[in-house]
DNA sequence: ACGGGATGTGCCGTTCAACGATATATGTAG
DNA sequence: CTACATATATCGTTGAACGGCACATCCCGT
């Protein structure tokens, strides 16, 4: 999965929206670094639909114009949960070996100066 | 930036690895789930090099056999700890909102009562 | 009245990372 | 001597993401 479905989905979890909203939601979750394209959005949607992630929840009619909701299902808000736990774990053992090596590295800026690691083989 | 990417910028981030060590060592983070394929790898290495957020650490001989190595670069380690944090945002928001939207429906749909999974921050 | 921006859905062609398969080569285990 | 692990590298295909476009309605400023 990958990231504009990750926050598609997200955008999802706590309420029903629709594809406009949900570009706006998208773009107040990545703190506005993610302006999503409607190519994407209803291409990920379709995508979406039919993997049984997600379902249209209402079908409505605001001022002539069509408006389509859609809505997590069961299955999607498990994938999203699945997903955000395995994408924290990696995110924290990215954190983790960073700082791992920082506090090997006895005063080092690190420019080029790369510990002597090539030595150690087998 | 997708998510084998992510695991490869991770496997290097405590100490500078070969490509085939890479390969073990993302199965590892991973729990096994992510077996990355050489096409994968020396297109992203590739790619990466070019980027400059990796460098070659070490060109060596083992056993008649060429072992490249590859190293983060200080951009590389700064992009590492950019991404972690930018998923881990995202995967908190995605947590958060699962959780609110289960308390906040009264005996709703969800067929699986599951209980605030913890929310856990870090 | 008119133009432009916001709201809203939908399609189409391109790009590029990921992927599976394959090739090459050597050392080790059976 | 066959098979597997180690090790690097290339190729063609797939598919999500993307930018751009088309269409339609409403609201605001001029």
């Amino acid at each position: 999965m990958q990231e504009p479905t990750l926050l598609l989905l997200t955008a999802l979890a706590d309420a029903p929206r629709h594809g406009y909203a949900l570009i706006q939601e998208i773009a107040a979750i990545s703190d506005g670094r993610v302006k999503m394209r409607t190519g994407t959005l209803y291409g990920a949607l379709d995508r979406l639909l039919t993997q049984g992630l997600i379902e249209v929840a209402a079908e409505e009619v605001v001022d002539g114009r069509a408006r389509r909701s859609y809505a997590l299902t069961d299955v999607g808000r498990a994938a999203l949960a699945a997903e955000a736990g395995r994408l924290r774990a990696v995110a924290t053992e990215a954190e983790r070996r960073l700082t791992k090596i920082r506090s090997m590295l006895p005063g080092n800026t690190g420019s080029q100066g790369r510990p002597a690691a090539g030595g150690g083989l087998s």
